[in-house]
DNA sequence: AATGAATGAGAGTTCATTCAT
DNA sequence: TATGAATGAACTCTCATTCAT
């Protein structure tokens, strides 16, 4: 802390709170960036440190590693997509339209991640490798991983493995997910429309498990 | 050198010869261990380096870098797979047909690298976190890919954004692979009659581009 | 860091500052021991870090390499002689005052940074191989060869090859003074009357380049 | 050794000697060249070794070390010109008279030593940072400067200190004998009337330690 | 005597983490 | 609580030297 920031805490003790959540919320940007930069393996506490501007041990009085800040953010991705899936869950659609919405909304998710965490960035830093995945996308696609397995599990149609069914929508929706995110511009309902198409036509044409 | 000896180099292996080559399979087969188990980023030469009892410099004798035996590990999975898939491609054989020979031939080589890189572990080692993709994989999986994706730009179809199915029919094959290879026994049949089924009735079901 | 603490910070040194002087003057102090011994080349970074007694690691939160640190020690031997040499040269002196002041002042300098750096020198300690120069000395030296260079080129005399003549000179200067550093006691004004007397002398016998 | 050479060598049992004087004359040539490209200091015994084409374990059975090379380099040097100077010492001259051959015969050797160790490389090669100066020329510097410093030393003249004295006459000689053969055309007679007139002026205007 | 791969010490450097201030 | 220098383990890579062939 320079002496001036030091002076204006002495003035003002009541904002002690603030530089508290002001202090996560450096770090947790920090550390989206640099996840999205440098992929979570290759990034390095490090990295985040330096972005943040704070202390190196500042960083250890809120979390206590890489995986930690990492663990913040899906979190953070988790709370804000969970409710809007669950909602969807609750209202008993066929599968067919929550295989809909949900990717509707998986994908709405990730441009929007995506967008702001473009845009966030100041202008004129070059960023050259940008990976492109934050912890919350990552998270948000692992819910409706689960949330797909577990409806393709819990409806026992005609369906062939489950489990390869799983894998298989998932797959087509993330790996269709980050195409989208490449294009400009970004275009949700069109990346959608071919993933569900692609899904519910392909689990169609599947052997029928009871056949 | 003696001369005689000299001339019996000329005629048979020797010792040197012999030890140069079991030192080089040794650091490939530590490195396809370490990779597969840690992942190419946190893997480090070293942890190769270990795992193959040589000294530290003898790798360097034979590789100059992770880069470097990771792309001979690449390249040695190439070409045991280039002239299969090559000779697939080459017989004009339908859309379908390709893909079905392709899909089973990929699923068929992982499987076979899988159980001899399982199978040549000593047992009783824990090794925590495999996580099972060597560079072998990887780079047959590319392979793959590329074959795709260019017979879906090249075969003028009424069918939708070629990226985008690439990029799914990818996903479909790389995730159910990985998903067949975590099941005992493998089947590779299974595995490969389920994605084929799965891709060619999902790509017929995506809305034609010129309708 | 309380604010009680914050603010004596803006006031006094505190511990914190003075161990960080401490270990710069501790790394400046065994890298001119160490480039004294060794030279430049043959010495190490890890020979000034272990001579020092800090850990491996602190080294490079002062200086980035071992260029670096030697650069810092030229640095300070060009920063205090510096002004000495700027107001030699500014007064206007004659050829021959001038360099009767400039070797004067260079050896002068030479002899204190030689017994500084014996002086503090834990008795004791064998140090095989002195080669004697610091950096100081060099970037000193280097300064005086620039003077003198410069001054002989510009004072369009009678004189013969400028390029040869700087040679000559420094070259006087140097050895002499490396001689004269060898004999106790140190004597400063001896060396330089005779390397004064052999290098204005020695000039005036050369073929005139006009004649 | 390749197997054709092995062979060749197998044919010709009585060129033995042969290849050890041309191993000998191989490594030298390589030292001589990476000492002047690199500075004694900065050679590693490996840029011999790989500059002479040979395994790393025959130079071994040549030299056991770097020093022992430059040593066998040095004494080629002493060797060829030891003669020289010896007949020049053995003559009675002056002193101004063996100052004058000395000189001229160190400035003419440095100067063939210099053009052909230059002229033997091939062209084409970029070798960007010539420092110039072989283990021979050293030793032969060597050889100059004790000879001058024992004339000085024995002649009781009324001259200054003879270490001094001796000093910077070999000084004066090395610095401009580098000088000189940085330029082209390389002109060792003026080089050295500069050199000597230096000296020996320079000498006469020391004050007369009798007096 | 020549070979050249193996060796392991040791260089430079970075990193996660601690802890006195 | 924030700070940021200190720490030392660990990493990549090079080197001189040995020794089985």
């Amino acid at each position: 802390m320079s002496n001036v920031a030091c002076l204006a805490t002495a003035l003002n003790p009541g904002k002690r709170e603030q530089t508290k959540v002001a202090n996560r919320l450096a770090i947790l940007d920090a550390a989206r960036e640099v996840f999205g930069e440098l992929g979570y393996e290759t990034a390095t506490v490090r990295d985040i440190i330096r972005r943040t501007g704070l202390a190196a041990g500042t960083f250890y009085n809120y979390y206590r590693s890489k995986e930690e800040v990492f663990a913040a953010l899906a979190d953070d991705g988790a709370a804000r997509f969970g409710p809007i899936l669950r909602s969807l869950r609750g209202q008993g659609h066929s599968f067919e339209v929550f295989v809909e919405q949900a990717i509707g909304a998986y994908f709405s998710f990730i441009a929007d991640e995506h967008r702001n965490w473009v845009a966030r960035r100041p202008a004129g830093e070059p960023h050259l490798h940008v990976q492109g995945e934050t912890p919350e996308m990552a998270a948000v696609f692992a819910d409706i991983r689960d949330a797909l397995a577990e409806d393709i599990a819990r409806r026992k149609g005609p369906f062939a493995d489950p489990d390869y069914m799983a894998a298989a929508c998932i797959a087509i929706a993330r790996e269709v997910g980050d195409k989208m995110l490449e294009r400009r511009p970004i275009d949700t309902a069109g990346a959608a429309q071919f993933a569900v198409a692609m899904i519910l036509t392909g689990l169609k044409g599947l052997p029928r498990a009871s056949a």
